[in-house]
DNA sequence: GATGCTAACGGCACTGCGTGCCGTTAGCAA
DNA sequence: TTGCTAACGGCACGCAGTGCCGTTAGCATC
């Protein structure tokens, strides 16, 4: 395919950094349109950079394995999630922070909508391509934890290692639901609306401030108090409404 | 190592269905004492399937790949859960039946905590390995969700698919959080006891019950709390509603 | 404009994974 | 004893991923 095989010279387009994404982006775009074309296990590295014009060997220092070419590179993506939590106001709640550190990622995929459809039908049909997307969602989902877990601990919380797992799953969850939708749609419909929406639901779930709504099921205590009532006398009332059948609402 | 290495005639251990079982243990405690022994990369299929007594060949019969050397077949498990899924009382909470079928894997876990265990730092330690772990458990989340889902539209809930895919990361999540703990107690602690309230604290944030809306006048504080939280819990969140502005609907 | 330095590139060779193919052999039935 | 079937071992092959090295573009310096 290549004209000139053994020109002595070619451009060097990894020279700078500016150089070295766009080399990286040709071999993404090579990537992906030869697995739609010819399939996954059919493409050699080989197809690959002669399709980018640079040799065999190139590739791979740009991408660690061959399932790698079609994915961005995750760790900009993850260090700017850890920036945004170490700046981030500990009097937000942390689970809305959470979900802002999550929407940097559905940024980097709204950012390339092109690209992130294709992608998407490859990892839906290719099984080590959708292992490899499932494992980084994981790399996200880490560090969310990580972020949760401090933040609970120091609001008091019980069960903090648990409730940051659990939180964090939750909010990815929410995304990669987010990001589906979106690319199933071929990119045209409005994400972060529908990130906004699925994000209110689980901040609702896990918000460990005095919730505003709460879903009142069988196990669910309403007690009605004066505000004027001493702490020793709501103890009393609320230790007697978890009691079976003591409850004033339930 | 093999001392007849051309003998005419090994034992056919495979030749039963036990006799697959027996070997497929054989080749995984092999596989991983080698992996811990000298490094996942420094050790070789034909380790593995010498340490074992069978060609290299053979390996590849009973696994896929070197990585899955260590795993159980999920599949059963997930047979377990699907059938656990179709045999369930619509009338039961959907949460507490998923986490039910997430125990099947607690379970296949807790059934050999040996081999468990010595995975774990495995998985803890070896990129690829981890990956594989985080890409199974992604499919018993699909299940999950997928159960989840149905249910959900069959309830006429409101955004079912996004509550059944946030429901089943969550499940999957405190089912992780319990293994994980079990895993580092070395197999000593109550996994189940753990699960209990792992999955406790999972099916209040997604109970599904209609929202109940509490108004209030200045003078009344309206406190909604789970039975299952701890008396200290308690006192600190209405401490909170009390406080002027932190009112949970006032 | 000539020279030296640095870093990216291409090519080569090598290890090892995973697979297709085939001859061999154990287990079982007739 | 004979024939059938299925698991096994060995062989060869393609390809992923890596170490090594010679080459060359880009840049600074004289």
């Amino acid at each position: 395919m290549s004209v000139e095989p053994q020109q002595t010279g070619r451009r060097r387009v990894g020279r700078t950094t500016e150089g070295r994404r766009l080399l990286r982006r040709t071999l993404t775009v090579a990537a992906i349109d030869l697995f739609l074309e010819s399939g996954y296990e059919q493409t050699t590295v080989d197809d690959i950079a002669a399709a980018a014009g640079v040799g065999r060997r190139t590739f791979f220092r740009y991408f660690r394995s061959k399932e790698d070419a079609i994915f961005p590179s995750h760790d900009e993506v993850l260090r700017d999630i850890e920036r945004l939590f170490a700046e981030a106001d500990d009097r937000q709640n942390p689970v809305e922070v959470a979900c802002a550190g999550v929407t940097l990622v559905l940024d980097s995929y709204l950012s390339d909508p092109d690209v992130s459809v294709k992608r998407y039908t490859l990892t839906h049909t290719v099984a080590p391509l959708r292992d490899k997307e499932v494992a980084s969602v994981d790399r996200y989902q880490r560090v969310l934890a990580r972020y949760l877990r401090t933040r609970f601990e120091t609001d008091g919380q019980p069960l903090a290692d648990l409730r940051a797992s659990v939180a964090a799953a939750a909010v990815a969850a929410a995304h990669n639901h987010v990001l589906r939708r979106w690319l199933r749609s071929g990119g045209t419909e409005d994400a972060h609306a529908m990130a906004r929406k699925a994000f209110q639901l689980v901040v609702d779930a896990f918000s460990t401030e005095p919730p505003r709504r709460e879903t009142g099921d069988d196990e669910t205590v309403v007690a009605v108090l004066r505000s004027s009532a001493s702490l020793a006398e709501v103890v009393q009332q609320i230790s007697a409404s978890l009691r079976p059948g003591g409850g004033s609402a339930q």
